[in-house]
DNA sequence: CGATATTGCTCAGTATGCTGACTATCAGTA
DNA sequence: TACTGATAGTCAGCATACTGAGCAATATCG
């Protein structure tokens, strides 16, 4: 029998779990509020004004079906404002608010304080080893989950 | 501003929702309805005949209030026991049955093609790096999150 | 022995993620 | 233009994960 150290699947849990946790606990230290998924998400709508949800969704490959979820709570926190894209009546367009952009500045260090500590049993070459390993696996795999990217 | 190909959490966070896909689908293919959360405790279980919830969660790194449910549904599908630990009035002790052997023994080489389908965008040698480097950025970051792993 | 702390487990509540189904709308074509 | 297919979004339902609270039972220590 195959120990669970041996299996790339249990690996990949414990390491987001871990890095979730570490993510929570850097951005708690500061006073916010703000899970990973609705950091990413923030971010990405600041950097791409105006888009829809379902270009949000492949941009940082989430589920159609979660995303609306993580919007409701990001409009609800008064981050960002979701309307009637005028264009087309089934799609919506996400914008950053003026509270979404402060926060999204106040938390910078800590969300990159946490990528720091996420990797801080390794060296910065090991580090940089991970990552390469990592999209490389990513990008062999993008067309296998629900969600893949899309650029 | 960071890409998030440059985040750890987000490529953690991509890696494992491809795993969770291919192992799902995997394990479909043979016929069985059973997650990767499910596979793993009901393996540990196996090896570890009549352990309480607290170790097994150690084991796998589960948090103790998420691992209720996992047995729960576990012990309805027919593939474990729980019953009062004779010791312990407040622990309980799992312990697998013949038909939880039975799946298991049917679906391990999905599982193991599961493991090597999430891989198949790196070579041997890679496969082999990725999960050092998980280990050890694993091993160092083990009591960051609720549910650490417990030998 | 008795008060206190700790432990094993459960529950309510919240937040991802997914499957599958549905509505509304848009796009392409006969 | 009417039909057909695809697309944007939502919803219900299920399965992790976690926070925090609580109960029952055990362990520990004065």
């Amino acid at each position: 029998m195959k120990d669970n150290n041996d299996m790339p699947g249990h690996l990949a849990r414990r390491f987001q779990q871990i890095a979730v946790a570490v993510f929570l606990a850097e951005v708690g230290d500061v006073g916010f509020d703000l899970t990973p998924v609705q950091y990413a998400a923030l971010a990405t709508i600041k950097a791409n004004p105006g888009l829809d949800q379902v270009t949000l969704a492949g941009l940082i490959a989430y589920d159609r079906t979660t995303i609306t979820g993580v919007i409701d709570r990001l409009v609800q926190k008064g981050l960002i404002e979701r309307r009637a894209s005028p264009r087309d009546r089934r799609a919506r367009e996400l914008e950053i608010t003026d509270e979404g952009r402060r926060t999204l500045r106040k938390i910078t260090p800590a969300v990159e304080s946490a990528q720091r500590i996420m990797l801080r049993g390794l060296s910065a070459k090991e580090g940089e080893e991970l990552m390469r390993l990592l999209r490389k696996a990513i990008a062999a795999g993008n067309e296998l989950s629900r969600a893949p990217l899309r650029e």
